[in-house]
DNA sequence: CATCATAGTTCAATGATTGAACCTACTGCC
DNA sequence: GGCAGTAGGTTCAATCATTGAACTATGATG
């Protein structure tokens, strides 16, 4: 996967990322979101080569966001669907997809629209907070140490910050 | 970087994972959110190697989420900053974390938690519709074909699928 | 003059990723 | 009965990315 792991980390974007940071994963659990659950569809559809499929979907399978399950017996085939980790994940991506389109458009124009069908429109995500349901932007949020925040790798420098911070 | 290029994909996502996709990158944009902006604390707090750091600085840099500037002169020193790119990332990087705070939180706790300032709560992110304000859950949107769609690596199989599902 | 600070660069060793070929059931057709 | 086709992988060598450690350059400070 990679030399360091992020697992052992204290944080819970290292966490994330060491499940679905690379650079594979992402666009593998979309394509099974839009209907891509076989191997060899999403390994056709993305170009990647199939051991690391193999090791990919081993790996999301093992980090939760996925679910393996036999579609047929004689001969047993398998096929890949979100758990519920999995699809809490599919709205962070399509966020992400949007700032593809508003920042890195190909020059074609945008490749898929999603529709919001409770309300009817072509979908814009935003990230909202759950309490007063504004728009959360950079600069409304405030960082605070929490009580799992240590000097490791990964906060190494930022957990002394913020506590300085936060006594200042 | 990496062997296959995300760039030449029509594909939004892939797209926005060619600037931010890999394992570091959504971390050193963190870090420098959080104040962290040069180089030796981002590279003592990730822990990742130096020449590493460079690349994927400036990989950031070309890509447009981050701004390099001289802080001083005699001797020139720089150090980075969030574009308005860069700004946009920063909610989707909070709700990624959110989602690891939920589904792969540490044994100790929380690691950092995060202020509203315009309510006051500590912020749990959702993705909302622009449009009507509802969060999004995966089960709520459609996937339409766009105008950029194309039979492609990324999107081989897909787009074909889009299509049929649309007609149909 | 020596030491420290900052923002890197260079290089060998190690690990991840690729692409192509192979494997193991089965099914369907002649 | 034999042969091609389908699906979900595995195996292997070659290539590329990442690591870790040492080094550079420019100046400030004692």
């Amino acid at each position: 996967m990679k030399k360091v792991s992020f697992g052992e980390m204290r944080c819970s974007l290292a966490r994330s990322l060491e499940i679905i940071g690379d650079w594979w994963s992402p666009l593998i659990i979309r394509d099974i979101y839009l209907g891509l659950v076989r191997f060899d569809d999403i390994a056709l559809n993305l170009g990647i080569s199939r051991n690391l499929l193999t090791l990919r979907l081993r790996h999301l399978v093992d980090g939760g966001a996925l679910r393996r399950t036999a579609y047929q017996e004689r001969p047993v085939r398998f096929d890949y669907q979100l758990t519920e980790a999995g699809e809490e994940l599919v709205p962070i991506i399509l966020a992400l997809t949007a700032w593809g389109d508003r920042w890195a458009q190909p020059a074609e124009g945008q490749p898929i629209r999603f529709l919001h069908k409770t309300c009817g429109c072509t979908l814009t995500p935003k990230i909202a907070c759950s309490a007063c349901g504004d728009e959360v932007k950079a600069s409304d949020v405030r960082a605070l140490p929490g009580l799992g925040g240590a000097a490791r790798p990964g906060t190494m420098v930022l957990a002394k910050r913020l506590a300085q911070a936060t006594r200042a």
